[in-house]
RNA sequence: GCAGGUGUGCCGGAGUGGUCAAACGGGAUGGACUCAAAAUCCAUUAGCUUAGUGCUUACGCAGGUUCGAGUCCUGUCACCUGCACCA
């Protein structure tokens, strides 16, 4: 059978009576997100069907149970790649990405993806990007955009600064060969920190996420409370950040971050070439070796005055401490944390030990980091450690220097990046009113059409149509800012866009967006744990703030699906040549076959390899399933496939609820080869539950039973509890025991003759019954059955005295 | 270093305290059908044993909890992933 034909038909069927676009209405609504994807030069592979699948597959299954079921597409379509291309071809990344999303589309399409299409958003486009501009300003109005100098992973190749994520073992994700630079750069920032106690706290709330991912975003925002205490240094007051306050009388020394904004105020003049040869240093390492360096620094030349003992301490400038967290430096005490210890060690600076097992001092060759007993701190001395630190910050408290107070590792978000193809930044700088933003009526600053890439410079800084504007405070003549929004910002929000995509006047209608959001289900792959998934959480937050949302969460459910890699087990890749392509599956067992088998070989949340001989076998049951209902001989169903067919819609649904994708295909063979006489209504309930997995076949076979409308849109099945009935699958048992018996006795014997079979007469009827199987799977043509108590039964070693339930007696002739 | 995950027959994988663990798929072997092949159907696929449903072994390894453990706990090994000088 020509499956990619039929499936053909049946997607331009669907498309042309639009039967899967939705509008808001009474009924409750479910929403079915997978997480859009980047447009990109080389299309979808199997990875990205597989994907879709898991989502359509709950989609069409909500759908069809009666929801108003919202399950949207879209491109994240501003990036990099598009860029690239462009300036390798001389092109503009617009041409480039419509190309791409064109092929995208119909590529989905031919997978068979119940999309509502008219709701299709594309990031790169101003329409849309105008409101990410839009949420810029609020950010901006409420203080949580803003621009600060700070150290940053700088690419050469792609000639820009870079997320986190984007950094990989130290090198660009794009250029294996490029090591990622630390540099210090003006740059805008959203303010994620804000949020960050609820996006922490938050987590617990999500009972539908997979405890992986909450992990992983717990330990990214990274919680951790401690105090704060202020040293002295050159009569200014420098708070300091611990979490071990117990140990404030070990401090013998300070270390300032290298990359320290301050750090200039703190260097005398005689230490001046020192610092600055040390800091030169320190820039040219790589983000891939810094981790590798051993713990060096240099003495800063200034000191601090302890808070409670008064002594000098000095402040060293150190190569271990990172700027942005905490405060930027850390008091050190060698004695308890093996990164000050290292350092004293080299520098010759006093180790002190004040935290003690037994309340003792004793010689240390490495630092005493875990909790104990206080010695040499004054009046704390023999507390122990948790005593103490509540003791100690009380103690500062009340002198007022210090504090309780809480840290993040999570950092505020760098969006800009120094390219052209994404969400101009909405800022004009002004000579006299600096940093002015652009007025809400004058969105969207649109990207210029007309560009001239030079090399690997963003254009916009040369283009003086973009460039020069008027400041909107006092009219002089004012810069616009150049650099662009990372494209994470498009992705934080574009799930509520599709509630309403085609706006003008709003970002979205609220009535709109508070019916269909939050997602009820949103699908992908675990590599956005701790970037998109985080963001789209503070943007929910934010945008909850300003009045626009009524809840507080984007993503009730979440679902990871697994990997999907080429045959060879390796990730799928062009240069290792084990991409499988949907067009070619399709093209030789049809779509249906290839999401049928994607889905079958294991849980969805796995990874899994692809397989030819794996596919042949999904192939092998849907020709089987194709020709045997095509023929089928409508009747009536016997109470035995009643049975079976209440019994796999009732687990079926459950399974397809709780993405059992594999075990509901099991299921599923196990019906279909059972149905020989059938009733038409069971055998529609049949299909139905065949279709959110091959819905195209589905349709066919719908259609070719005199099915009415759409089975796409037909009722999910009830099942009728009374009619499931366990006898069956124990007369199945009985069978089987008995095929596998007489097999074995037959291997012994080494001959396959007359079979006389022996069962108790209340067993008799199942078994006789079931004589035509017994004989197939046996391969034994003569088997008589007799219930022991038949008077002419043929019986010479008298076998029918050992019969039991379940267990009949045996004789071969 | 920190955090998390995984480890089950020839292979992919079901199975999270209790009917004899291995569903389902794939592979292999044998058989039926066929002149033959493909397709289809049936059987076998840890070991021993027996004219039968019995025994042994077995869920990475070692302990433990329990009447009972693949499943819970502790330790340990291997592999994978994420973060990584977070004070």
């Amino acid at each position: 059978m020509d499956f990619h034909k039929l499936e053909k038909k049946w997607q331009n069927r669907w498309e042309k009576e639009k039967i899967f676009e939705v509008k808001k209405s009474k009924k409750e609504k479910y929403y079915v997100l997978e997480m859009f994807p980047y447009p990109s030069g080389s299309g979808l592979h199997m990875g990205h069907a597989f994907n879709y699948t898991i989502g359509d597959i709950l989609a069409r299954f909500k759908r069809m149970q009666g929801f108003n079921v919202i399950h949207p597409m879209g491109y994240d379509s501003f990036g990099l790649p598009a860029e690239n291309a462009a300036i390798k071809n001389k092109s503009h990344p617009k041409k480039f990405t419509e190309d791409a999303i064109k092929n995208y589309i119909s590529q989905q399409k031919e997978l068979g993806l119940s999309y509502d299409w008219s709701r299709m958003v594309t990031t790169s486009s101003p329409e849309y990007y105008k409101w990410d501009q839009w949420i810029f300003l609020k950010l901006f109005e409420k203080g949580l955009a803003y621009k600060k100098t700070s150290p940053v992973n700088w690419c050469s190749e792609c000639n820009t600064v870079l997320a986190n994520e984007q950094v990989q073992n130290g090198h660009c994700w794009r250029h294996e060969n490029c090591k990622i630079k630390i540099k210090k750069l003006n740059q805008w920032f959203f303010k994620t920190t804000e949020y960050a106690d609820e996006l922490y706290d938050g987590l617990e709330k999500l009972e539908k996420w997979p405890n992986s991912i909450k992990k992983l975003q717990k330990n990214w925002i990274g919680r951790s409370f401690g105090s704060e205490i202020n040293f002295e240094i050159n009569n200014k007051t420098w708070p300091i950040f611990t979490t071990r306050p117990d140990t404030l009388f070990g401090v013998t020394f300070l270390v300032v971050s290298a990359q320290h904004n301050e750090l200039d105020s703190l260097v005398t003049d005689e230490q001046k070439k020192k610092v600055e040869k040390f800091v030169k240093k320190l820039s040219s390492v790589s983000a891939e070796d810094i981790d590798k360096l051993e713990k060096e620094g240099v003495f800063t030349g200034s000191y601090a005055i302890h808070p409670l003992t008064k002594e000098k301490i000095p402040v060293y400038a150190g190569n271990f401490v990172l700027a942005d967290y905490g405060c930027g430096m850390v008091m050190a005490v060698p004695a308890h944390d093996q990164r000050d210890f290292e350092f004293a060690k080299k520098y010759d600076i006093p180790i002190k030990t004040v935290v003690s097992q037994i309340g003792k001092e004793s010689k240390l060759d490495k630092a005493f980091t875990n909790p104990g007993v206080l010695i040499n701190s004054g009046k704390f001395n023999k507390l122990d450690s948790e005593n103490a630190k509540t003791e100690i910050t009380k103690e500062l408290i009340s002198k007022k220097l210090g504090k309780k107070t809480k840290n993040f590792r999570l950092r505020d978000w760098l969006i800009s990046r120094q390219r052209f193809w994404g969400t101009p930044i909405p800022i004009i700088y002004c000579e006299d009113c600096g940093t002015v933003p652009v007025s809400e009526k004058d969105l969207p600053i649109k990207l210029p059409d007309n560009i001239k890439f030079k090399g690997s410079d963003n254009p916009l800084k040369e283009n003086k149509e973009f460039l020069e504007v008027k400041c909107p405070k006092c009219g002089k003549v004012g810069k616009r800012e150049t650099d662009t929004m990372d494209t994470f910002v498009n992705s934080s929000w574009y799930y509520l866009r599709y509630s309403d995509p085609d706006n003008a006047k709003k970002i979205f209608d609220k009535s709109k967006a508070n019916y269909w959001a939050p997602v009820d289900t949103y699908i992908g792959g675990n590599e956005h744990a701790c970037m998109h998934l985080i963001y789209i959480r503070f943007f929910t937050k934010f945008l909850r703030d300003l009045g626009l949302l009524e809840f507080d969460e984007p993503v009730v459910r979440l679902f990871n699906q697994g990997m999907l890699h080429g045959e060879d087990g390796d990730k799928m890749s062009k240069s290792k040549g084990n991409v499988v392509l949907p067009e070619s599956v399709s093209k030789e067992y049809g779509i249906d076959t290839a999401r049928l088998f994607l889905i079958s070989i294991a849980s969805p949340d796995k990874d899994i390899d692809w397989d030819t001989k794996g596919i042949e076998g999904s192939s092998k049951f849907l020709n089987k399933v194709f020709e045997k209902i095509s023929n089928i001989k409508l009747g009536k169903t016997d109470a035995r496939l009643a049975s079976k067919i209440n019994k796999t819609i009732k687990e079926v649904s459950e399974d397809i609820e709780s993405f059992r994708y594999n075990l509901a295909v099991i299921k599923l063979r196990s019906l279909f080869d059972s149905i020989e006489e059938i009733s038409k209504k069971d055998l529609e309930s049949a299909l139905k539950l065949l279709s959110p997995f091959c819905p195209h076949i589905a349709e066919e076979l719908w259609s070719k039973i005199g099915g009415n409308g759409f089975i796409s849109l037909s009722k999910w099945p009830k099942f009728d509890e009374s009619k499931i009935n366990e006898k069956f699958d124990k007369e199945d048992e009985l069978i089987d025991k008995l095929v596998n018996d007489i097999n074995n006795i037959a291997a012994i014997v080494g001959a396959k003759k007359n079979v006389f079979v022996y069962v108790l007469p209340q067993e008799k009827q199942t078994y006789l019954d079931n004589v035509e199987i017994l004989k197939v799977r046996t391969g034994i043509s003569d088997i008589t059955i007799y219930a022991v108590n038949d008077k002419d039964k043929k019986d010479p070693e008298n076998k029918s005295k050992k019969v039991k339930p379940g267990r009949p007696g045996i004789h071969f002739e």
